[in-house]
RNA sequence: GGUGCCAUAGCUCAGUAGGUAGAGCAACGGACUGAAAAUCCGUGUGUCCUUGGUUCGAUUCCGAGUGGCACCA
């Protein structure tokens, strides 16, 4: 008997364009489940911020990697590729598709093509570098991972201090150069993908953008926030929603500014995304409503 | 109705002693390998309200019109 090909549908595009939705009516289409990737809803705390999927579509079909984890958890997108490779491993044992949706790129490009084996981070040492970074400042910091990786320093951004901290962090941790451990080469996956994004005219994305931070704010979006208040240090509340909050609470600037700002910044994240997911010619774009042509062309790529 | 002030980028405004203009915010483009809803880089997008006049040349000066604001009726 011919085993059955598996396939990984990747349901894309930028935030509130109705990837959820879509999502769940696939799913339901394959009769299958859901594995997220969008790498704030792994955060159970943080539900109204992150336009967790309504209760009745958690229902309606099983979700994966939604409010998995807790704020104070500390997580990467090297644990979400293996959780994820070992969660599909398990779901294809019933299941001939699965589906994958949100709207972090960096966290599908790790299910999908996989990323290199570099060590995690050590807390200790990324406290010191930060520290050392923040006394000696940039170009000084830079000047030294030059001198550990040469190589690297010459493509890295070197005005972004998260690279050079990361790459440091590397160099030190493994006595090698990072550059010797990017590979950058995709890895293999025993299913096939099919990949699709949403989209929809720029201007209606960011009304629909501003409604929703608006319904969020009804849904009562500042309780949240201030039940959150102990943990604002931890790195899954550095995001949209929350950051501007806080701003709030401390007495920065008015509820009102808060909002627009929540607003603004989403709008951002959204180009964000739109110029990641742009550069991936494997995906195909759909508008966000047409889920029957979404649908048409998926079974046509798994003839 | 009268008088005064204003009209410049999507918004708030600056400016040009007459040589077609620039800030902030917004917007737009890009990068991205264990923080990624993060972090970082780049870009002025303009009938200077309309129309006559003066001038080699008007967004700038003068007149008229239109719109807005204020005060007086």
């Amino acid at each position: 008997m011919l085993k059955a090909r598996k396939y990984l549908i990747v349901v894309t595009g930028p935030t509130a364009v109705g990837k959820t939705a879509f999502s769940v009516r696939l799913a339901n289409h394959y009769d299958t489940e859901i594995l997220s990737a969008d790498s704030r809803q792994f955060y159970r705390e943080m539900r109204i911020g992150t336009a967790y999927p309504e209760a009745e579509e958690l229902m309606a079909v099983p979700h994966h990697f939604i409010g998995n984890l807790s704020v104070t958890d500390a997580y990467n997108v090297s644990r979400y590729e293996n959780e994820a490779l070992d969660l599909l491993e398990l779901l294809y044992a019933k299941k001939d598709v699965v589906v994958l949706t949100g709207g972090s790129g960096l966290y599908i490009d790790a299910v999908c093509k996989g990323i290199d084996e570099l060590p995690e981070h050590d807390p200790a040492l990324r406290k010191t570098l930060k520290e050392q970074l923040k006394n000696e400042g940039l170009p000084a910091f830079g000047k030294r991972l030059q001198a550990l990786d040469p190589e690297y320093y010459e493509v890295v951004d070197q005005n972004n201090p998260n690279r050079l901290l990361r790459a440091m962090e590397v160099c030190i941790q493994t006595g090698q150069t990072y550059t010797s451990l990017r590979k950058n080469k995709a890895r293999p996956r025993p299913f096939g993908m099919i990949k699709i994004g949403l989209n929809m005219e720029r201007e209606a994305l960011f009304r629909r953008i501003g409604e929703r931070v608006d319904t969020m704010m009804e849904k009562s979006l500042l309780e949240e926030v201030n039940a959150l208040l102990p943990f604002r240090g931890y790195n899954a509340l550095n995001t949209v929603g929350y950051k501007e909050l806080f701003s709030y609470i401390d007495g920065n600037m008015s509820l009102e500014e808060a909002v627009d700002k929540i607003k603004t910044n989403t709008r951002r994240y959204a180009r964000r995304q739109l110029t990641w997911f742009k550069r991936d010619a494997e995906i195909q774009w759909f508008n966000n409503d047409d889920f029957d042509a979404a649908l048409s062309y998926i079974s046509k790529r798994m003839q």
